[in-house]
DNA sequence: GGAGGCCTCGGAAGG
DNA sequence: CGAGGCCTCC
């Protein structure tokens, strides 16, 4: 192995007085830092500083003399790339700018542009999304008479997706009886054949769905013994961030480019591997070191993320895993608070109840709206926490959702600029061959479908012998279809001549889209309308500057001036997604799946729905390795948590329009009850439905990790109550422990003076609101007025 | 071609 | 319940 010297400089390295990049880290962290040759594996616990170690790392492979244009650094998402790039560029300077760091997908589609005419693809092949493969999906089991109830396109598209992740060709599809068995069992036997046809039609739409640029990388390299020799040179370093979600094909790519040089390193923690339901294969980590029996294993197990209480909670969880890779996670931070958790009569009061709390954990510790989050495993519990937040004018933002690249008028132009790009691109085509209004209509499109099957040709090559080619199709429509032809040959002449601002608002106007979207001057209309002006915003941010406004990887360096044409700006554009853009300046409460939130941190965190068939998911109860992801799922949101962590359930949910009743997670159960304390939460007898109040005895004991908590014998009475102070912890803060006690806010009335724990004495002049949102503003001499939301302002009435 | 009524179905989501 | 797809009717 080349590097063998270089093991030697760097060993001696490790004794001599080292950068002051390496004192900041620990142990184990440096020696996963200093080790950059060979095959390694770093083991990263939650919070262990993972994200520091590879920006390290790599910063030291610079440092060391390193070239960056031979180091790869593969991310789990094009934002993780970008800020990594980042900090790599403040350790190591501006070399840094020449890294290939980025998602598997971004940086296989950037080699696939420069070997695609090997595979038969146009250099200037199209990007598909999800919602083109399943548009393309559904044509083709319509034409081929099939059941569309049987072969739904989303079901299609993931086995098709689940075949190329495990890198099984059409061929090799149809040759295997073991995947033609399972299909016909599914009562699906021309699974198959919906491949087939599928694959060629995105081959000569001159296409690639996702899977398809981890498949044909692998079929380039596999193929393309010249390719391969190429970039196994070139990549003399390979690293793999978040391993533990990868797939087998990316696997295996990534060995195969790794492969004459040994230097890769992968990171990942098998506890966080959340993604097994889209294809991520943790298998991968234990093939990776039957692969690899030289391998240097790195672990890292302390944690500086959360308290000390956080930290055990966690453990505690995921030991009922079985089989996780053997690590101790740990910290030196502070026990800190108790896990508190909250129980509510419904999802309504559950919003409600975590909005109060959050109001006043704000107040107590001086926290910011940004040091909060609220987690649920789905997002259709995001309506009720909204509402809540809404009422306490507590401003909030949700992430996930749909995308501004998902949005119908923003793919519309799109549409446009692929077709100029790549006219063959058939979704494309199909979008907005009639949009605005050509009178090219649905029967004629299905002509032209037919004729291009008929010919194996792609539409547009139909549409450009529209006169030639029997279609069945009347002159006077086939001429609209050729002016339709011209219009799109022209915007495609524009390409090079044209930078992508000029040519992007040139298509916007003369294919009638922006006039149609103007003409609509309704609420939605209009924000269509502002939706393409934010598009057309970003790209003019791209020709500018080189880099877009919109959500978009800039991880790339800036390009040259003459290089920002709209065929370089869709390339990018196509693997983006709304989780890359950030949008921190606003301080707000952050709501988002567990999901989204892997990878974050806050200081407090709410994980709120913890109930049976919700989490765990009653999806997830047929096995045990689906019930251990979902474990894994709560490990990852517990330990988001920096200082403080909620946990809370409702006894009684909607669910698609019905009230159910709603039994604690059994993961509750499984948080060490040393970690947790209950609380009471203060509730309303206003509004509750007597059925819900029933529920109230399904609270019961069934959690030992609130088998002490104090169960209400009655229910509270009108008004509301508040915490029970003696349900305070000896291990609660100081500052918590002040002897003041608040009297009960109940007697207050206009006129009163009191006492504020902060503000001093002062006098009530009003008070306003009913029941939980009851609010008094009382005059300190001091402070002047102030409005106090008497739910949580503990106050002792004076006279 | 578009509006409106009916039916179905519901998970998490990177690229 | 509510979104989205599909069908029907004009």
């Amino acid at each position: 192995m080349a590097g063998f010297s270089k093991v030697q400089e760097l060993r001696s390295f490790s004794f001599h007085p080292m950068e002051k990049y390496l004192e900041q880290l620990n142990e184990a962290q440096r020696q996963a830092v200093i080790h950059i040759e060979g095959p390694s594996i770093i083991i990263a616990g939650a919070g262990s500083g993972k994200t520091r170690v590879l920006v390290h790392r790599i910063s030291h492979m610079l440092n060391k003399g390193v070239d960056a244009f031979n180091i790869l650094a593969l991310t789990f998402t094009n934002k993780a790339a970008r800020e990594m790039k980042g900090r790599i560029t403040n350790l190591a300077g501006d070399e840094a700018r020449n890294l290939w760091m980025g998602t598997f997908h971004s940086v296989f589609a950037k080699m696939l542009r420069v070997e695609a005419q090997r595979i038969g693809y146009p250099q200037s092949f199209t990007i598909y999304d999800t919602d083109d493969s399943k548009n393309l999906i559904k044509d083709i089991v319509k034409s081929q008479g099939l059941d569309e109830k049987v072969y739904k396109p989303g079901v299609v598209l993931n086995r098709i997706s689940t075949a190329k992740n495990n890198l099984f060709s059409v061929k090799e599809y149809q040759d295997n009886p073991e995947l033609n068995n399972d299909d016909r069992i599914a009562g699906k036997p021309h699974m198959a054949l919906l491949y087939e046809i599928y694959q060629n039609r995105l081959f000569k739409s001159g296409s690639m769905d996702f899977d398809d640029l981890i498949f044909n990388t692998y079929i380039l390299l596999r193929d393309f013994p010249e390719v391969l020799h190429k970039y196994q040179h070139k990549f003399k370093y390979v690293l793999v961030d978040e391993f533990q979600d990868t797939n087998y094909a990316q696997y295996i790519v990534v060995r195969k480019l790794s492969a004459q040089h040994e230097n890769i390193c992968v990171v990942g923690d098998d506890a966080q591997s959340i993604y097994s339901f889209r294809g991520a294969n943790i298998q991968n980590i234990l093939s990776f070191e039957k692969d690899y029996p030289e391998l240097q294993t790195f672990k890292l197990e302390q944690n500086y993320r959360s308290s000390g209480i956080i930290v055990n909670a966690a453990n505690s969880v995921i030991a009922n895993n079985r089989g996780q890779l053997p690590k101790k996670v740990w910290t030196e931070n502070h026990d800190g608070d108790k896990i508190s958790l909250l129980r509510a009569l419904s999802d309504n009061e559950e919003g409600s109840i975590v909005a109060s709390s959050i109001f006043e954990e704000r107040l107590r510790r001086q926290w910011v709206n940004h040091d909060f989050a609220i987690l649920y495993r789905t997002n259709a519990q995001s309506r009720a926490m909204e509402e809540a937040l809404r009422r306490k004018g507590i401003p909030y933002r949700i992430y996930g959702g749909i995308s501004f690249y998902a949005r119908k008028e923003v793919k519309d132009l799109m549409a446009y600029f692929r077709l100029a790009v790549n006219p063959d691109d058939e979704e494309a085509l199909k979008r907005v061959i009639n949009y605005p209004k050509r009178e090219i209509g649905k029967t004629t499109l299905e002509k032209l479908v037919i004729a291009a099957e008929r010919e194996s040709l792609s539409i547009w090559k139909v549409i450009g012998k529209i006169h030639s080619i029997e279609t069945g199709i009347t002159a006077a429509t086939r001429n609209r279809i050729s002016d339709f032809g011209s219009m799109i040959k022209s915007f495609g002449a524009m390409l090079k001549t044209h930078n992508a601002y000029e040519l992007a608002s040139h298509i916007s106007g003369s294919s009638g889209l922006l006039k149609e979207l103007y003409s609509d001057q309704t609420p939605e209309g209009i924000s269509h309308y502002e939706n393409i002006q934010e598009l057309l915003n970003g790209i003019k941010e791209f020709t500018d500057n080189g880099n877009t406004g919109l959500p978009a990887p800039s991880a790339e360096q800036e390009l040259e001036p003459e290089l920002r044409t709209l065929d370089v700006f869709l390339q990018d554009v196509a693997l983006v997604t709304d989780a890359d853009s950030d949008d921190q300046e606003k301080d707000t409460v952050s709501l988002m799946t567990i999901h989204a939130a892997k990878g974050l941190e806050f200081k407090c965190v709410y994980v709120v729905g913890l109930e049976e068939n919700l989490f765990p998911s009653q999806m997830a109860l047929q096995s045990r390795t689906e019930l251990e992801e979902e474990r894994r799922l709560f490990y990852v949101a517990i330990t988001r948590a920096e200082k403080k962590l909620f946990l809370s359930h409702a006894a009684s949910r909607y669910r698609w329009g019905n009230l159910t009743g709603c039994e604690p997670s059994r993961f509750l159960e499984e948080v060490g009850e040393e970690f947790v304390e209950s609380v009471v939460n203060e509730v309303k007898r206003n509004g509750l439905a007597d059925e819900r109040r029933a529920n109230w005895s399904g609270f019961g004991n069934s959690g030992k990790a609130f088998a002490g908590a104090a169960k209400p014998a009655v229910l509270p009475g009108p008004g509301f109550r508040r915490m029970k102070s003696g349900e305070r912890t000896s291990e609660a803060p100081v500052s918590e422990q002040l002897p003041f006690v608040a009297d009960d806010s109940n007697q207050i009335v206009v006129g009163m003076e009191v006492e504020h724990q902060k503000f001093g004495a002062g006098k009530v002049v009003n008070m306003e609101g009913v029941a939980a949102d009851l609010k008094a503003t009382v005059f300190f001499p001091a402070h002047g007025n102030k409005q106090l939301l008497l739910k949580f302002a503990k106050l002792r009435i004076i006279r």
